[in-house]
DNA sequence: TACGCACTTGGTATCGATATCATTGGTGGT
DNA sequence: ACCACCAATGATATCGATACCAAGTGCGTA
């Protein structure tokens, strides 16, 4: 920027304004001077600016990258999610710092301005370590009193699948998944309470493992039991599909027999055989409004949770 | 740090060396300060170091996170990825800069001391544009004279295909895919130089999407063409998939009457009906290698392309 | 003429760390 | 007693930007 600044016959804090648009330089000089910085490939040294105004740009964002934990890595969803992340905050000049629990100590990420958890769900003790950083934090998952949380609706999930069951007659209910997840026992809670507005109260079977095989073991464990059932909402298309698929062994058919719904939408969904019903959730958005929290909590605006509504994909299931 | 200095009674370099283990500082000392900096919760400022260093400690990874382009988005591996890089790098004291192709401009990231490409396979010009950063750089895909590149072995992946339909006794193979894609026109070649050892000569059908339905698709094309096709390597599990249940309509049974090989062994490969052969690539130690190579070429040290091995899973296709 | 004001521009200090060179005190060899 | 040398510590300059306060213009008004 000295260098600059005597080419231009200017002070460098004339570079610095002009290049910053500042309306304190004159237009014809500004731009003459932002002309030559160009020309001359100058770069502006992002960490003299960070320490001169004591902020990092920068927004953490801690993910669980771990496979076989919390199901995070099966699946391409939070890569939406970052993808919704970062569109937002490049475009008003913030860089995403990318960590996993782990490397989140590192100094780095204390330098930045803002975080955003993803994949934490069921750990509050880590949710509640970060926030000891005093850092502007913003939480993907199900809504607490402790912190600012985004996510999709779950209860309204519940819901909606819980109404499409009984718009379609069914009496017997099954929800499978695994309520200690708080996300999934929103959408546990969500379904129960829109049963129980008419007078039917679902089964759950618990499945900690969003695999097809876990989906198929646990129709096999209800028809052992032979316990009645007609409807089943499984919280993942993978689950979702495992059961279809042993119900049809065990001689019973979908739709006929048992409703059967899941949860995402993943793409392989609308082509099962057959097209299974799902709820979607918009990943992208939900990206999005995580980063346009933090940057409000950033720039000292009050800010509070949200939750995105959810979508019920009926098709043939 | 001048507070510390001044509590501690020794000047600020000290408290420097002290906290950076540097052996210039009696051992005691040292480990005084360091127990005083930790009791008062002293964090070093980031940005003042980069600045004095002349370093970022910092890696930006661009990745192209546009749904429906190139099928990043569509499944999970390019976050095992990410995962990858993101231990090894944190493991060496560097974090990790997240951002699209778009954002990628930003000055954060020109600051970066290294540059990790992912998902720009077939965007040649891109890559270049990067380059000429000046960065040290490296770029996840297929090899080729210009960069330093890592990547499964698609090649071999081609090969190990070929062997196998050739163990199988298959005469006339079908490779389907879209070899405009530098990584799978590796693929194909391989296929095709194993093929052709054997004086087998494959058919190709190019498909760009990555879906069931296109892979369907494929081949009913081939039945209408009245082509003869005993086997077909499809380079994605959803275009195998999706071939299997259009050859099942189509009267032609699976293994018996075609054989058929995906690529990436997803999740589901395993227990679709009946269960899915498929080549199987390492990501997780993809990313290692990704994050090792920027690493040793920004501690200037002389690193070179390589290629992981892959892994063909034969099941029941 | 003198004063206040808007518009531009500049000088200097500062953010918080580290590199470089200097300084101190002690030790051992001759 | 002298010098060389090592270990430990410190003073100062510096990285590259921006904040703060000042100051030089030109113009309108009392």
């Amino acid at each position: 920027m000295a260098d600059l600044a005597e080419m231009a016959g200017v002070s460098k804090i004339t570079i610095s304004r002009a290049l910053s648009d500042s309306p304190l330089v004159n237009r014809e000089t500004r731009e003459r001077l932002q002309a030559l910085a160009h020309e001359l490939g100058y770069k502006l040294n992002v960490s003299a600016r960070n320490l001169r105004l004591r902020r990092s740009h920068t927004v953490a964002v801690i993910v669980e990258m771990k496979p076989s934990h919390d199901r995070t890595m099966l699946d391409p969803y939070p890569l939406i999610l970052l993808g919704g992340i970062s569109q937002e905050l490049t475009a008003h000049g913030y860089s995403v710092l990318l960590t996993t629990r782990q490397g989140a100590t590192a100094a780095a990420v204390q330098a930045a301005d803002g975080l955003i958890l993803l994949g934490q769900g069921s750990r509050q003790d880590a949710v509640r370590r970060f926030d000891k950083l005093g850092l502007p934090m913003v939480v993907w998952g199900a809504p607490g009193d402790e912190h600012i949380v985004v996510g999709s609706d779950n209860s309204q999930g519940g819901r909606v699948v819980a109404e499409h069951f009984i718009r379609l007659g069914r009496r017997n209910p099954v929800f499978v998944g695994n309520p200690n997840h708080p996300e999934i026992f929103e959408r546990l809670n969500g379904f129960v309470d829109a049963l129980a507005a008419h007078g039917i109260k679902p089964l759950l079977i618990r499945r900690d493992e969003f695999t097809l095989a876990s989906g198929g073991d646990a129709m096999h464990s209800l028809m052992d039991r032979g316990v009645p059932f007609d409807a089943v909402f499984a919280c993942s298309d993978l689950l979702a599909m495992g059961a279809i698929r042993a119900l049809n062994t065990l001689g019973r058919t979908v739709p006929n027999d048992v409703s059967v719904v899941g949860y995402d939408d993943m793409p392989l969904a609308a082509s099962f055989l057959p097209p299974l019903s799902s709820v979607r959730q918009d990943w992208q958005e939900g990206g999005t409004l995580l980063a346009r929290k933090v940057l409000a909590l950033i720039g000292d605006q009050p800010e509070q949770s949200e939750t995105l509504p959810v979508e019920l994909i009926v098709r043939e299931t």
